[in-house]
DNA sequence: GACCAATGTTGTCAATGACTACATAGCACC
DNA sequence: GGTGCTATGTAGTCATTGACAACATTGGTC
């Protein structure tokens, strides 16, 4: 099963071992012939399971998209909190998974709406579903207020970005408790409260 | 000056003309050879100006944060303006310019704060040099409250944000309108307000 | 006017992604 | 239980690429 002329499940092994040379080496120096090496096959073997090298980091985002909405759907599940600790878990967790995992967020952020397929598509649907969930419930709840779609836009790109600013390091370094923080700023906004905690 | 035996400015032109191939091929589309070839210099004529890709491609982000910076500069200065107006005009630089120049702001945003050139770092830190002045001139007018940094930090990666979303079409259509939008979102607070317009 | 450093060229090498032809083996079906 | 089919893996080849080395040209300096 494991070291006969067929590998047994050479598709997962080289997806995993991707992941891992993509992390330590980034996406120039992930080749499809090293990886056929670091998993002891021939080099032309990777093409019976990806057609080419982008169909391999496409595979690879899908994954990750798969692994990402795992995460935030746990961390968006209400139970028994309050809202905005359990948004404060939501954008934790989507900053640990990015900055655990640079190399690929960076990868699956990429894509164009366009020309991508419809695995990929969905699968990035999918990941965020439970966010966009949390959202419409806070706004229900009147705990947020506006519409849904520039309340998630400003949710999500600021977390994106604070990804990417963590990831070239122009936040450093990056805590739990400044993300709670910015969390915090986006509820309460960046201009001064006439009622609340002024300036 | 342009057609003998030396070029004349082939810094510059291979420059451009990588710009230009970044922004029709991707990155990946950006070879030195082809670069030499549309450039109309022999494939090592580049190593000259070049010592390898990445001093290249580190150049261009260069050139991109320069053109970034003096866009910014443009944006912030208040005139006489009125704070909020000219943080409006700051945002819709930003994201103009990053959805007019995805490859080369996509490459910008990768650089990691220790493998970079000084010449980098201090290109990137100009870049974003009178934002980060305008941002205290808010403080200091009461337009803004909190400590520079964390209210730097939102904003700075709300936008960056709002670009990756943008450029992957996450976001579309994309207009000025809808920066604003963000941007005020991002100002009043994306929790109902009291005092102010409630749900 | 001779030298020299800057700039450009030609030639070569190993690595890579893609492709083709071939080998092996697991499995369906009789 | 054997036969053939197809999925999976291999070996070989090709054009492209980035890097490097050796050589060529030129403009400026004294």
């Amino acid at each position: 099963m494991s070291k006969g002329y067929h590998h047994g499940d050479l598709r997962a092994a080289l997806l995993t071992k991707a992941e891992e040379l993509l992390q330590t080496s980034g996406e120039s120096g992930l080749s499809l012939r090293e990886l056929a090496r670091a998993v002891e096959v021939s080099h032309s073997a990777p093409s019976r399971h990806f057609a080419d090298k982008a169909a391999l980091l496409e595979a690879l985002a899908v994954e990750g998209f798969r692994r990402l909405g795992s995460e935030l759907e746990a961390a968006a599940a209400l139970g028994d909190r309050d809202f905005v600790p359990t948004l404060h878990d939501v954008a934790v967790s989507f900053v640990r998974f990015s900055t655990e995992n640079p190399a690929l967020v960076e990868l699956m952020s990429r894509y164009r709406r366009e020309d991508v397929t419809d695995e990929l598509r969905h699968a990035r649907a999918a990941s965020f579903a439970p966010v966009a969930t949390l959202i419409d419930i806070g706004l229900s709840e009147n705990e947020l207020s506006g519409d849904a779609r520039t309340v998630g836009t400003v949710f999500f790109a600021t977390l994106q970005g604070i990804f990417v600013m963590a990831n070239n390091k122009t936040i450093d370094p990056l805590n739990d408790e400044l993300i709670v923080r910015v969390v915090d700023s986006l509820l309460n906004g960046l201009a001064p409260h006439p009622s609340r905690s002024g300036s």
